[in-house]
RNA sequence: GGGCGGUUAGCUCAGUUGGUUAGAGCGUUGCGUUGACAUCGCAAAGGUCGUAGGUUCGAGUCCUAUAUCGCCCA
């Protein structure tokens, strides 16, 4: 978001000096971050915001020292060469979680592979990405393929640049698509990658970080990938290397944050080995210790923790955990220390340097549950709190976080961080379109507030949807539930200013009419039903049952029959708190489920023109 | 390619062990109300619950197939 910003000013993070930029970061904090909790505050959340914790605070960043050092000791951290995502924009590696994938126009472009030893002779290959023909290092037929089954073992030379490479035999070629015959370039496609290594191809790295073509690409060389497509394409067809394009759709991988296209790379970078990790995380829930709610999003969670790939947890960023690892420059020795090491470990050598990059913010995040309350002190709030009860968010994070705590909370202290995660569905906006700070759609809940109150919008918010489904926020829907807010102020108001009237002190208990017999069934009933929604996290249908019985019963039938009870006169025990040793007060009931729906109604308000005892009958 | 979700009243959506005339909000129509509430009340119109089969005494709810929209993963 900062580089955001600056962009719009005609800034890039790099022509800014590091402390600089920093700088920036933490004004942006300030200023976003005060603001969220104000929303927070305003919502009614109930927080002890004396424990508020920040993931740069020192404690955390502590744990995540701690974190890694264990993780390293442990063989689970390591560092290499990998396929990796890289943003050209960002330049930084992002893991496989930040990219999305979106479908667009472009071509399947037909090319000769030209045999190097059989003049005349090729075979035909069709690639999506031309410019990618500048690292090929293989052409592989499927082994059963006739059409090419002659060429493999043979030479063919790479266009233009007329480099030797390999016809090769492999089943994951597809024989039905394009030509059926593949070109492999092992440092610039995942699937190459892994053929590549199968068949111990030589990896070509032809980008530079910004994405242009480096020096392997000869005379394209400084050109961006995009042009070079344009003109290497056109170089070949010159030298009639071209068969034909033919219009294709992409699956073109982009960056969930800057929205660019990612490159797959060959990359150093920072990994954990995640399949022993994955494995706890995928028992504990198989074996019922942690429970996910709604209970279809346990498959979509076993699913990617079955299928995990190692995690690429440095960012090549400013902002961010640095990674806790020195290299000593005299003896190349590595050093991965919990406190800031002053020398080599090994040679004392104190021209020692530490790893430019940071953490994937999500290793930090994983850690939240304890590392927020000491770890790996045993401190009293870590021994209190942890592991906690249910963990609530939205399902759209499920991997990013959800299964990250599973993982570290395991591994770390052996125990689930929590028993329960209910995931919800995402608030989009008016349009079904998801709220985003880089769509800059986002409705303010301050605003929306301001316009109908807290306790509409709390009430629309967690009525209006069923778990796990995403929600249009509607304004019409909080307008109706303000009108709801506004009936029990009025029933509230109606009700204790007539306990005011009542004698000061029955002396025996009143006789029940039928009407306050009925009502207060109905609300033994409605007791019974929400607190049963409650504990299956049925909010939402707790919430319409609630206003159900409030409006259409309590208010629309029994508030109107008790005005005539009234006019008669005499004690009559639900309106009358105050008699001895009662226990009953059909006010306050249904105003106590209603509590985590909408607080400010049921606290604020009427503790303000009652004493809050008449409020703790149940 | 694999998986998940939606498809219910004009609109936006509820409806979780299958059970009497399928619900709400908004909108529409009519009537009413000067004491909790006009940010209101009462009433009405409006639905073959995507389609086609199946299971069952009974299906919006379960099964199979299919259409369509959306999301996730590869």
């Amino acid at each position: 978001m900062v580089e955001k910003d600056l962009k719009k000013q005609g800034i890039s993070r790099h022509d800014l000096v590091k402390e600089k930029f920093l700088e920036k970061i933490w004004e942006w904090k300030e200023k976003y971050g005060s603001r969220i909790t104000h929303q927070i505050r305003r919502l009614g959340a109930s927080c002890d915001w004396d424990k508020e914790r920040f993931t740069m605070d020192e404690g955390l960043s502590k744990a995540v020292r701690e974190a890694f050092v264990r993780l390293y000791e442990k063989g689970l951290i390591y560092r290499g060469p990998r396929m990796i995502n890289w943003s050209p924009a960002l330049r930084t590696a992002v893991s496989d979680l930040e990219v999305e994938y979106s479908e667009e126009p472009g071509f399947l472009y037909y090319f000769k592979y030209m045999l190097a030893d059989l003049p005349g002779e090729f075979i035909p290959v069709a690639t999506t990405r031309p410019e990618t023909i500048l690292g090929d290092t293989a052409v592989a037929v499927h082994p059963e393929d006739e059409r090419y089954h002659k060429y493999v073992g043979k030479d063919v030379l790479v266009p233009i640049l007329g480099r030797r490479i390999p016809v090769i035999a492999d089943e994951y070629v597809d024989r039905a698509f394009g030509t059926g015959a593949l070109k492999i370039t092992p440092a610039h496609d995942p699937n190459d990658y892994t053929i590549g290594q199968n068949h111990n191809l030589e990896m070509i790295n032809i980008l530079n970080k910004d994405a242009s073509i480096n020096e392997n690409g000869a005379q394209y060389a400084g050109m961006d990938r995009i042009e070079c497509r344009k003109k290497l394409w056109e170089d070949m067809r010159a030298v009639d290397l071209v068969i034909k394009e033919q219009p294709y759709t992409l699956n073109v991988p982009r960056s969930q944050r800057g929205g660019e296209i990612v490159e797959p790379m060959i990359s150093t970078q920072w990994f954990v080995k995640i399949q022993p990790l994955a494995d706890r995380a995928l028992a504990s829930v198989k074996e019922g210790r942690t429970k996910i709610v709604p209970e279809r999003f346990t498959k979509v969670y076993y699913n990617w923790l079955e299928n995990i790939r190692d995690w690429c947890i440095s960012r090549q960023l400013w902002w961010g955990h640095r990674i806790p690892v020195w290299y000593c420059d005299d003896c190349n020795a590595i050093i991965v220390s919990r406190e800031d090491p002053t020398e080599c470990s090994k040679c004392h050598s104190h021209n020692i340097h530490q790893d430019e990059d940071v953490l994937d913010t999500w290793f930090s995040s994983g850690l939240w549950p304890f590392s927020t309350l000491g770890w790996p002190e045993q401190t009293p709030e870590l021994k209190y709190f942890y592991p906690t009860a249910v963990m609530e968010t939205g399902a759209d994070i499920l991997f990013f976080w959800v299964a990250r705590m599973m993982m570290f909370g395991l591994e770390f202290t052996d125990v689930e961080p929590f028993h329960t995660v209910y995931l919800h569905g995402l608030i989009l906006d008016e349009k079904g379109q998801k709220m985003s700070k880089t769509k800059g759609n986002v409705v303010d809940p301050l605003v929306v507030m301001d316009d109908f109150g807290t306790d509409a919008l709390r009430f629309t918010l967690l009525v209006g949807s069923t778990p796990g489904n995403d929600t249009n926020l509607s304004i019409k829907k909080v307008e109706a539930n303000r009108n709801f807010a506004n009936k029990i102020w009025n029933a509230c108001r109606f009700v204790i200013s007539n306990l005011e009237k009542a004698p000061q002190s029955a002396q025996v208990k009143p006789e029940w009419t039928l009407a306050d017999s009925w009502i207060w069934a109905r609300l033994k009933t409605l007791l019974n039903d929400s607190e049963r929604l409650f504990e299956n996290y049925q909010y939402g249908e707790a919430g319409r049952q609630i206003y159900e019985f409030f409006w259409s019963e309590f208010a629309d039938w029994y508030i109107e029959i008790a005005k005539l009870q009234l006019a008669e006169g005499g004690d009559r025990d639900l309106l009358h708190c105050k008699y001895p040793g009662s226990r009953h007060g059909c006010l306050p009931a249904p105003a106590a489920p209603l509590h985590p729906l909408c607080n400010r109604g049921t606290l604020a308000g009427p503790q303000k023109d009652c004493p809050r005892d008449r409020f703790q009958t149940l």
